[in-house]
This record gives structure tokens, sequence and C-alpha cells, in this order.
DNA sequence: GTTAGCATGTAAGGAGTTACATGATTTT
DNA sequence: AAAATCATGTAACTCCTTACATGCTAAC
């Protein structure tokens, strides 16, 4: 109920569940998590690693007070970790599988939780996902059809563009399935592709779905 | 100075200046050229064009205000359409090619948008957004080679196909740039690639590049 | 000794969404 | 006569960015 979705929060405790960290390295791995590219503002870390001590799920630490012996010096680095609550958040927030968990600002980084996720849950998130951009593909040639008269040539390449990128996602997700129903818990083999060879390149549009 | 860049403004005076349209139609003809799926709310549409108006770049005449003989029933219908500064407007903003016209956010408008921008500019923003597109290739490459050991094998994978993604657009630029270089002014070749068929499937990650 | 990178934060504001509010017109 | 869809708007709120502000530490 009091869940507001907050892709930024569930990466931030992933991460930490992961390793404790301070928040200029948290972000470096962010950036990764996140699609690599987007780079993330401290004006928006800052505030949510204090919302989530606010809300007792982590605890920061200041590395200084630890060691015994003097090295005092050096400038506080607020390393952050999982309190007991957090984990426990954590795992309910990875073992749903909602729609909020295969739409696009959030698939990716409940992708790249995987590891600590179980395989029901990862199977029925790229289902979801598989889902959802089926309806997209529909959406698309529909609109394609509809309207291909009124449409200059430029946003019509650039629709047809968008489709293949879909078909793409699509063809990775029916992979990444086979592959986790395939072997229980087994490593993903990258990029193999058992029976569908990548020479289905014919007329996107044309509809050959279904 | 004053040109917050403002994508949505952007693609609302394109599509005007194609046609004037209501509110409501603008909608659905802004969704499909957005990228077809983020439907746009009205909470964001209407104080846009609001905005406009007030900017003087856009008028909004009452439709049924105009017919002459009496047919005064129907529901009040807001046509929208472009001023001579909205015009002007616009045309400065397609005839620019700076770093805002080949982010991720407004490539696409600025694209769907390319009828109505001349060709030396659509050769700079097709070669800007490959410039970047290769920036990000080389920044997933090294965070790959640099900490691959750290990376469990589902963030791996996301970073495989996120790496497989923008390689396959940087085809599609390609053979774009090719297009736009051949002819002066003529039609796209639709999935066309002259001399680079589909057939460059190896290992992505060794880095074949430069 | 100065540049580059490490490290933490705050204040203001932009760009959008959701939920609300209303009513007309068309289709079933 | 009900349901869908057309049509326009507002208020509150979310999530994030930019710009500011501060200071330490390592490398050149």
């Amino acid at each position: 109920m009091r869940a507001r979705a907050g892709v930024l929060e569930l990466a931030i405790l992933g991460l930490l569940q992961e390793t404790p960290m301070h928040g200029y390295e948290l972000r470096k791995r962010l950036n990764v998590l996140l699609g690599s590219f987007r780079a993330l503002s401290y004006g928006s870390l800052y505030p949510a690693l204090k919302g989530l001590v606010a809300r007792g799920l982590i605890v920061g630490v200041d590395s200084q007070a630890a060691p015994p012996h003097a090295l005092a010096g050096k400038r506080a680095r607020i390393v952050y970790e999982l309190t007991a609550e957090g984990k426990e958040h954590l795992q309910d927030a990875l073992s749903s599988s909602g729609p909020a968990a295969w739409e696009d600002e959030s698939f990716d980084v409940r992708f790249a939780l995987f590891s600590q996720t179980d395989a029901e849950t990862r199977i029925r998130i790229l289902e979801g996902r598989r889902t959802r951009l089926a309806e997209r593909l529909e959406t698309i040639r529909e609109s394609y059809s509809r309207a291909r008269e009124r449409m200059d040539e430029y946003t019509l390449e650039l629709q047809r563009h968008g489709l293949e990128q879909v078909e793409h996602e699509v063809r990775w997700l029916d992979s990444l399935i086979d592959n986790e129903r395939g072997r229980g818990r087994t490593r993903i083999s990258r990029g193999a592709r058992p029976g569908t060879p990548d020479t289905a390149g014919g007329d996107s549009l044309a509809g050959n779905d279904k």
C-alpha cells in the first residue's frame, strides 16, 4: 500500500545487499546498473539514502569511527548497510511480480537483481515483460496499417526501426525464458539460441505473428 | 538562450505545422510520435498548450465559432494552429543540431520531424547521434572488461544485450547516413542495407571496433 | 602547487503523472 | 438507456536534475 515503486530505492537496496558501500561508490555501481548512461546525480542519491535511513531500512556508519588505533585524519565516508527490516523489505519487493516489475523503467533493475530473486518470480517477470512487448508490437502494427498513408517516410522509418528493436528484445526474452525453464538454476548460455538462428530478417511490418 | 529544450513543445509545434488540430487528437498523434508507448497525459498536454498560447507561438480557435449558419450545439473543440512567430520559432529549433538534438529523450522527435528539417541538419544530427552511441559502446565495453569478475551472470547478460541494442542502432544510423548522403533528397530505401548484410553476429563484447 | 578525483550534501525548479472534475456525442 | 469514447481542464504530488556549496586527498 505504502510501497511507492521507487526503482532507485530498489536498486540501492539491491546493491547494498550484495555489499555495504558509501554513497559515492554506490553511485558508480548504480550508473552501470541503471543502463550505463544517464549519470545519476548526487541530488537524487543522497536524499534517497536519507529517506531510506529515516524509514529504518538502512543505516549509515561513519567509517572513521571503527578502526581502533588512530588514523583519524581521513574524510568522513558514510558506509551504508541494510538493517533487518531493510532485508525483509527487499525480499518482499523482489518476490513481487506485478506490472510494476516489467515496465520499461523498472525491468532492467529487476533483471539486474535476478541473482537475489527466486526462480519462479524470475520466470513470471520475464513472461510478463514478454506479454507487455507483444502488446506493444500489436499496437505498433495496428497504427502502421491504420495510418501508413498519412505518415511521412521518416516517421514510418522510425516506426519500422522501433518494431525491429522490440522484436529483437522478444527473441532475447524467449531465449532467457528457455534457459530459466530448462535448468532450474544453471547459468545463462550467452547469446546461443538453439533452434532459432538469426535469419528471421523478412519484412517485419507484414505482421507474420500469431 | 531562453530555449528550454522542451521535447514535448517541439513535438506539438511540429505536428501543428503539418496540420492544425485540437488537443485530444494531438495527443493521439503525439503518442505515436513519442515512441508509441508512454501515453502522454492530459495533465501534461493541456498546460503545455496553454504555455505555448501564452508565449504567442500558437493560437486556439473555438471551432464552433467559425461556421456561419447555426450548428451551435456541439461541444467546444479548440483547434490550435501556429502563429507566424510559432513557425519562426519552429524553424529555428529544427535547424539547430546541438547535443540536445541527439540525446535519447529528443532524438526520436527530431527524427520524426526530419521532413521539415533541411538535409545538412539531418546529416549532422544523425552523425551526432552516431558519435554519441559510439561513446556509449566504449563506456560499456570498458566497464565490461574492467569489472566482469565482480558482476553476476544476470548483470553481465543485461550488459551484453544492451550492447547488442546499441550496435544495432549504430548500423541503422549508418544506413540512414548512407541514404542521406547518396541522394540529396530522395526517399529512404526501407530496410535495405547495400554492402552490409545482417551477418555480423560474432562475439560482440570482443571489441572489434576502431 | 595545482589539477583531478574523492566525498557529502542542500535549494530551487523542471517535466511530467495521477487523480479529480465535468460534460457532450456516438455506438451498442 | 448504458457504455464507450470524445473533449477539456486543474491541483497535488513525484522523481529527478541543475546549480550551488564545501572540503579532503592523490597525482603530476
